[in-house]
DNA sequence: TATATAATTTAGGAAACCCTAAATAATTAT
DNA sequence: ATAATTATTTAGGGTTTCCTAAATTATATA
């Protein structure tokens, strides 16, 4: 059970062996302004507990399970970042700040809900994550899909229209595409073709670029 | 400045005197699992500090800065607890267990935020609160408007989301409707009917009961 | 009221981190 | 290659919290 302390020197030693293979402790004592002694101090007690490598007066690196928990640790950084800043409308530097006492005080399962549900980009974490989260490969936990991606047969209710153009959604609104309507997704031409979509008794066919601005609900 | 440690045994005193005016320390020690003698040495630390009296062999209680961190405190566990079970889904031990850690990390600017944000209710510690929060009064900004009252046009600032379902909280936040963007009442169907709203550089289309869930400050 | 029992506090110690100063190893310059 | 300099580690202490065991005070019983 590594503490909030030890998750703090995974994730610097993480941040600084990022390019390089090793480093100094008396690096890590820069950037952690901490002492060099007491660096060296936790570093052989993080070595006794697997978590890095350390030769005298050679330098520290992660071991896999290190590498691990450092990640794990800092994804939930960017996590937490982005929701005070993005959510709570911190500015950066407040919301890094903030973002450093929270990142130990959720839990994994969490900050993966949070992910998925504020639909993270991709941090550079799971750039070489061997099984990135959902939130990491561009997923939202928003249970409604994109019309145009419903097979022929499927269909459900209207959550909301999006689109970059206004005109779209008055238009699609025109047209009785309005939340809470159901719609049928008939058959389609083409991957980037236009859709024939059943709403009500009538059947529309839409092109892709309005298809795309409309999210249903779909009932299983 | 309190340190988690600190804050911890004030809200469990909190927690025990609500109804009496003072407990002992063998039952401060019961309820947090700590050993008697611990107990006693930190309640003297805690008395040193000015916040809380204690009186060898008579027991303790909060002074008055004692009594405002740990509601403070408390505020905060409550925040974080209503985040984690109505957004993100945990059961209640869960979110409990987790709020416990939380509530040391979050700023006491960014509980506030949150509360607003989910227009979350009163919480017991208002009631005797000095200087309620506005979430706590439930009052949430007398010149905020719901959404689907504005005219189109009109636009203003997202104050907070309030809805009876926490799934519409949720998918509105995934959609971005979140506290601090602006937004544009661009045309209604009908009275109840959807409403089109300019959210950043896109138009989204939401049914009533979603539009009914923002509240927004309106700028002139 | 005197004493047995229960509650509470003091004493002494341990673990996690931090620090400064002194010692030692590595590096650089002559 | 050797001395001077710099980097790193060891030594010795300090703080915060925790614990157990022993001492003390309060309470209850006879």
């Amino acid at each position: 059970m590594t503490t909030r302390n030890r998750e703090d020197y995974l994730i610097s030693i993480l941040r600084l062996t990022e390019g390089q293979s090793a480093i100094k402790t008396t690096e890590l004592s820069t950037f952690m302004n901490i002492s060099p002694a007491s660096v060296t101090e936790m570093v052989k007690i993080l070595s006794n507990e697997g978590l890095v490598e350390y030769e005298k007066y050679k330098g520290v690196k992660l071991t896999e399970s290190g590498l691990h928990v450092a990640r794990q640790v800092r994804k939930k950084h960017h996590v937490m970042e982005h929701f005070l800043m993005d959510i709570l409308n911190l500015d950066h530097d407040a919301a890094h700040e903030e973002a450093c006492k929270m990142e130990h005080a959720i839990s994994d399962e969490s900050a993966v809900k949070m992910c998925k549900m504020f639909g993270i980009p991709v941090d550079d974490d799971c750039k070489s994550c061997k099984n990135p989260c959902d939130a990491c490969l561009g997923k939202t936990n928003d249970s409604s899909k994109v019309l145009v991606s419903l097979t022929p047969g499927e269909h459900g209710m209207i959550s909301h229209l999006k689109s970059d153009d206004p005109d779209v959604v008055k238009k699609l609104i025109s047209l009785g595409f309005v939340p809470g309507r159901e719609v049928t997704m008939d058959s389609k031409i083409s991957d980037k073709g236009p859709r024939v979509i059943g709403l009500g008794n009538s059947t529309v066919a839409l092109d892709f670029g309005m298809a795309s601005s409309i999210f249903v609900d779909v009932s299983s």
